[in-house]
DNA sequence: CCAGAAATTGAAATTCACTTTCATGTTATC
DNA sequence: GATAACATGAAAGTGAATTTCAATTTCTGG
């Protein structure tokens, strides 16, 4: 983590950058998080050790991030994207749409899968993502058994 | 496609409303398009026949479509959604980032291994999407030769 | 340690897609 | 054809994301 952090802004010294104490507080915010946050929510935890900073730092350093290749840009429909760190491998989603709640799987066979179809038309895939919408657990059990009692 | 808008028109009586020109204009005009258009896009092509429609009429006739089970909204990541016809049957996209070209497809296979999937996490899926970004055919043509002469 | 150059910051202004408002225009009904 | 309800569209309003710009911070090299 720490070395992490000391990684990225190597790197971004490298292209011309300089430090800054509010961006570190983002990323190590940021990564520390784990989950999927949008900007409002991780400003607002930066901001309960770090009152100063301001949305557009953490616009820009989650952009910046993202084109580093640190973080991904995901869209879950709500209107604010959010963004996920990058340093697990590929993952999809899925996301109940009654608690919000969204859960991360792999599945090598899908990959697959969707490298035959994209081979089928003669396309040469980057990237893709999968979004399943549905109801998890927890709010599909609820609903059943308002249905059936 | 006369029996279609017909069809649609009575569902809409039949809730309460009324029949209306611009809205027709506008269903007409999109059924007719057949791909992914945006709003802005298909205002444009509403006004070659009908000048006076507003954006504002578009944007509530696609939300009456998608609502009404007609159309589908899609986001390809261009900051603008897009709608398509919910007519066929259920479809996934590839999407060129060279040339904005998209391409739909549709694998049952991949179906049946995210219904595995979810099924594994406890979770009852109503909807998905599957978006795979890379270099169409012709796209990935050019940079390939490029790159060997 | 200091001065100057360059990047960073954040409040405010701006943009852009989308939605809401409301006075006016249309449509159906009696 | 009067009237009640719905539809329309211009303009105003939202809200997320970006840009602007003066002030601040960071780095470099005397």
């Amino acid at each position: 983590m720490e070395r992490l952090l000391l990684r990225i802004d190597r790197e971004i010294i490298a292209a011309g950058g300089k430090r800054s104490k509010s961006r570190a507080a983002v990323m190590e915010r940021f990564f520390r998080a784990g989950d999927h946050v949008t900007v409002d929510e991780l400003t607002r935890a930066v901001r309960k050790t770090f009152p100063r900073v301001g949305t557009v730092t953490v616009y820009r350093t989650l952009k910046l991030l993202a084109r580093m290749g640190y973080a991904n840009e995901v869209d879950f429909g709500e209107g604010a994207r959010r963004y996920e760190s990058n340093l697990d491998s590929h993952h999809d989603h899925l996301v109940c749409t009654a608690c919000g709640t969204v859960i991360e799987f792999k599945d090598p066979d899908i990959e697959k899968l969707q490298d035959l179809v994209t081979r089928r038309h003669g396309f040469r895939p980057t990237a893709h993502r999968l979004e399943i919408f549905g109801l998890c657990r927890k709010c599909a059990d609820r609903s059943a058994g308002r249905r059936q009692g």
